[in-house]
DNA sequence: TGTACATCAGTGAACGCGCGTTCACTGATGTAC
DNA sequence: TGTACATCAGTGAACGCGCGTTCACTGATGTAC
C-alpha cells in the first residue's frame, strides 16, 4: 500500500520534469507561454503527450514551477548585480555577461521572466512580479552596507532598490534581443540612469570602491 | 481600369479594419498576441476568416498597425503625464485615471503596449520599444521647460526622461491588473520613485507649480 | 536468494474540434458613355 | 437619366493538420515475505 518513494523512480521522474522545463524554456526563445501547445512541449521534451499529465495538471502549473526555478538562479544574481551597480555605476558594463555567463540556463531563465512578467497568463505574471518585489526588498537590505547609502532611511533604500531593479531588468530585457552593435548604447544608457540615481562614482561621500 | 477609390467603399473597409483592431484589443485582455488565432479574431470582429486577408497579410502585420494606432493616443498622453509628474511628483495620483479615463480605448491600448513590449512577436516588440524611445526623447525636450530642470544639460534630461517613462509605464502596467485595494500602494511607490529622481516637490529651485 | 504482487511513469490509439489557407463565387458600389 | 461593364470586400465550402484529453495498456522498479 506504500511504494511511492524510491531513489531510482524519483530520479527518473525528476529527469523528465527537467526535460519538460527545458523544453518550455527553449520554445520560449521567440514565443510566449500561452502560445505553446502541450504537444509541442512534450515533443520537444521527448515524451508522449499523455505523459505530461503524470507531472503537471496543465501548462499554467508548469509555468509556475518555471517561475520558481528561474528565480532560484536569477534572483540572487540580480540582487548581487544590484549591489555591484550601487557600488559603482560603471560596473554595469559587466553585469550582462556576469548574469548570463556562469550557468548556461541563465539566459533562458531571464528571457522567461522578462517575457512573462506582463504576459498572457495571469497567475504566472503575478508570481513573477511577487518574486521581483522580493528581490528588490532584499537588495534594499544589502544597500545599507554600501558606502554613501548607509545614511539614508529604510524607505528611501527600498525606493532606490526598486529603481535599480527596474533599471537592471530593463537593461537585460533590451540586451537579450538587441543586435550586437546596439548593445554598447544600451549599457551606456543603463550606466547613465544608475549615476542619475546617485549611485557609484557619484559626488556622494566615499569613492566607487568600498 | 481605375476604380480603387471611392468614399463609400473606403469608409466600409475602414469600418471592418476598426472592427478587427478592436477584436484583437478585446481578446488581448488576458491573452497575448501570438496565442490568438485568425479565426478567433475574425469571429470577434464579425467577419468570415477569409475576409481577414483583404486587410492584412497575417496577425503580425495587424499587430504592427495596432502598435501605431495605440501610440497615436497613448504616446502624447504618456508624454503629458511625464511633464505633470516632473512638475509635481504628487500629481502621480491622478495619472492613471487621466490616462485611462478620457477615451475608452486607452485602457486596451495601454494593455497591448505593456503586454507586447517584451512579448512573443519580435517585430511588434521592436516597434513598441522604438515608439517608447521616441516618447521618452520628446519628453526630454519638454523637461527643458520645467522649473528646476532647466539648468541640466541635454543628456541629463534624456536620461531623466527615460527613467520617468519607465517609472510611469511600470506604474500603469501594475495598476491595470492589480486588485483595487493594492492600487493605492502602487501609486505611492511610483510617487516615491519620482521624488527620488529629484522631481516635483523636491528641494530643487522653484515650487511645484510653474 | 527467490517468488508473487503492487506501483506508476510512460505508451499508443482514438475522439471530436478548431485551425490557416485555397478557391470560385456573389453582389453592392463605382465608372464610362 | 439609363445601361453595360469593372471592381473588390466579403462569402461559404473544402482541405489536411495539429490540438487536448480519455482510456486501457505495458513493463521496469520496488516491496513483502
Amino acid at each position: 500500500m506504500t511504494t511511492p518513494n524510491s531513489p531510482i523512480r524519483r530520479a527518473s521522474k525528476e529527469l523528465t520534469r527537467q526535460a519538460l522545463v527545458r523544453a518550455v524554456l527553449d520554445l520560449l526563445a521567440d514565443r510566449s507561454l500561452d502560445s505553446l501547445s502541450l504537444r509541442e512541449i512534450t515533443r520537444e521534451a521527448g515524451i508522449t503527450p499523455t505523459a505530461f499529465y503524470r507531472h503537471y495538471r496543465d501548462i499554467e502549473e508548469l509555468g509556475l514551477i518555471l517561475t520558481e526555478e528561474s528565480f532560484r538562479s536569477f534572483g540572487p544574481a540580480l540582487r548581487e548585480a544590484g549591489v555591484r551597480a550601487a557600488r559603482s555605476a560603471g560596473a554595469v558594463e559587466g553585469i550582462f555577461d556576469a548574469m548570463v555567463g556562469p550557468r548556461s540556463d541563465s539566459l533562458s531563465h531571464l528571457r522567461f521572466i522578462v517575457r512573462e512578467r506582463d504576459g498572457g497568463v495571469r497567475r504566472v505574471r503575478r508570481a513573477i512580479r511577487r518574486e521581483l518585489q522580493l528581490v528588490a526588498d532584499e537588495l534594499a537590505v544589502d544597500l545599507a552596507d554600501v558606502a554613501g547609502l548607509d545614511g539614508r532611511d529604510r524607505e528611501d533604500r527600498r525606493t532606490l532598490a526598486g529603481l535599480v531593479t527596474e533599471t537592471l531588468v530593463r537593461l537585460l530585457a533590451d540586451m537579450i534581443d538587441a543586435e550586437p552593435e546596439r548593445q554598447g548604447e544600451i549599457v551606456t544608457v543603463a550606466g547613465r540612469r544608475l549615476r542619475l540615481l546617485g549611485l557609484g562614482d557619484a559626488p556622494a561621500a566615499g569613492g566607487p570602491h568600498s
